[in-house]
DNA sequence: ATGGTAACTGAACACACGTTCAGTTCAATG
DNA sequence: CATTGAACTGAACGTGTGTTCAGTTACCAT
C-alpha cells in the first residue's frame, strides 16, 4: 500500500522530489506513521528497487528454457517486453533512481541488474558458439537488445495503437535480424 | 561556467537533489550571485535541455544528406552515437529530467525532442517507400532504433574496451539489419 | 582622484525537509 | 468492563531549500 504509492510518486517525480509527506497524504496518514512501516525514505527506495529485480529474475527463472538459440532469444525478447509493460513505475525507478542509492545500496542493485543482462548475455554468446548468430561483440550486442526493449516502456500505451503481441513480435523480428538470426 | 557546472552536478545527482547553494559551492559563489546569470533554478534547467536539443537539431542539419536510404540510416546511427558520447551529461539530463520541467518548459522540450526524432523516422519511411527497408512499423522502428543508439552513453567509456568507430561500425550493422537493409 | 557599475557577499525570508516521540485512539482480548 | 498493544496523530527537532536584497568590493572610464 505505502510502497505501491511510493513507487507510482517516485516514478512521477523522482525520489528526491518526493517528501514523506507528500507519500503520508497519498495513503491518507500522517508523515510519522509511515515509519512503522519503513525505517527511513531510503529504504523505501531501495526495498521496491530489490523487489522489482528479485522478481524480474525469479519471473525469468521460471520460464520455461529452451535449446536452440534463436528460440531462448525470441523467450527472452518476449519475456522482457512483457514483464516490464506490467510495471512501468517500478522499470521506470530501477533505471533512473540509481543515483538516489546510499553506495552499499546500489552496489546490491547493481549485482541484481547484473545478473539479469548475464541471462541474455549467455543467450547471445551460446548463439555466436553455435553460429546461429552473427555478432562481432556479445557485451555490445546484449546492451543494445536490452536498451532496445526496455526502451518499449517509453512509448508503450496500453491503449494505444498496437498490441502487445504485436509489438512483441516485431521487435523479437528486429532483435532477431540485428543478431543475425 | 555556471551552467558547465550544474549540468554535472545534475547529471550526477538529479536535479532536485541539487541545491542552488551547491551549484554556487562548485562555481566559488555564494548561491545569490547565481541570479545574476539566471533567473531562477527551473531556467538553468530549461536553459541547458533546450540548447542541448536545439544545438542537436543543428548539428544533424549540418551534416550531409545523401539520397541512398540506407546511406542515410548510416549517417544518422553514426551521427546519433558520436554526437551523444561527446555530451553524455547533457544527454542523460535531456532523457532523465523531462519530469522536473514546469508544464509549458516540458512541452517545448517535447517538442524539439519529437522534431529530431522526426529526422529518424522521415528516413525510415522513405526506406520502406523504396523496399530498402523491411520494416512494419515505421514508428515503432523508429523508437527502437533511438532506445538502441541512446542506450550507448550508458556503458561507453572513452578507455574501454572498444573505440568509437568499432562501437559506431557495430551498431550500424545491427540498425542495418534490424530493419532489413 | 572620482564616479559609476557590474559582480558578489552574507544575512535574512518563509517554507519544506526527514525523522522522532509523547500522547491519543480504538479494536481485539481476557 | 478493563487492559493491552498496535496504529496513528500532531507537534517539534535541526537543518536545508529557493530566492531576495541592502551593502561591499573591485575595476574601468573619465
Amino acid at each position: 500500500m505505502i510502497r505501491a504509492a511510493a513507487e507510482r510518486l517516485f516514478a512521477q517525480h523522482g525520489y528526491a522530489a518526493v517528501s514523506m509527506r507528500r507519500i503520508a497524504a497519498e495513503v491518507g496518514m500522517q508523515a510519522g506513521a509511515l515509519y512503522n512501516y519503513t525505517p527511513d525514505k531510503q529504504s523505501l527506495l531501495f526495498g521496491m528497487m530489490k523487489s522489482h529485480l528479485e522478481e524480474l529474475l525469479a519471473a525469468w527463472a521460471a520460464t520455461p528454457r529452451t535449446t536452440r538459440p534463436a528460440e531462448a532469444l525470441e523467450s527472452f525478447t518476449r519475456f522482457h517486453i512483457s514483464f516490464h509493460l506490467d510495471r512501468p513505475d517500478a522499470v521506470f525507478i530501477a533505471y533512473m533512481e540509481l543515483r538516489s542509492l546510499e553506495p552499499q545500496n546500489f552496489t546490491a542493485i547493481e549485482t541484481l541488474r547484473r545478473r539479469y543482462e548475464t541471462e541474455l548475455e549467455t543467450i547471445l554468446r551460446r548463439g555466436k558458439a553455435t553460429g546461429d548468430f552473427t555478432i562481432p561483440d556479445t557485451r555490445l550486442a546484449t546492451m543494445a537488445v536490452i536498451a532496445m526493449l526496455t526502451g518499449v516502456t517509453t512509448w508503450y500505451r496500453d491503449d494505444g495503437r498496437l498490441s502487445r503481441e504485436r509489438v512483441e513480435r516485431i521487435y523479437w523480428n528486429m532483435v532477431r535480424k540485428a543478431m543475425g538470426a
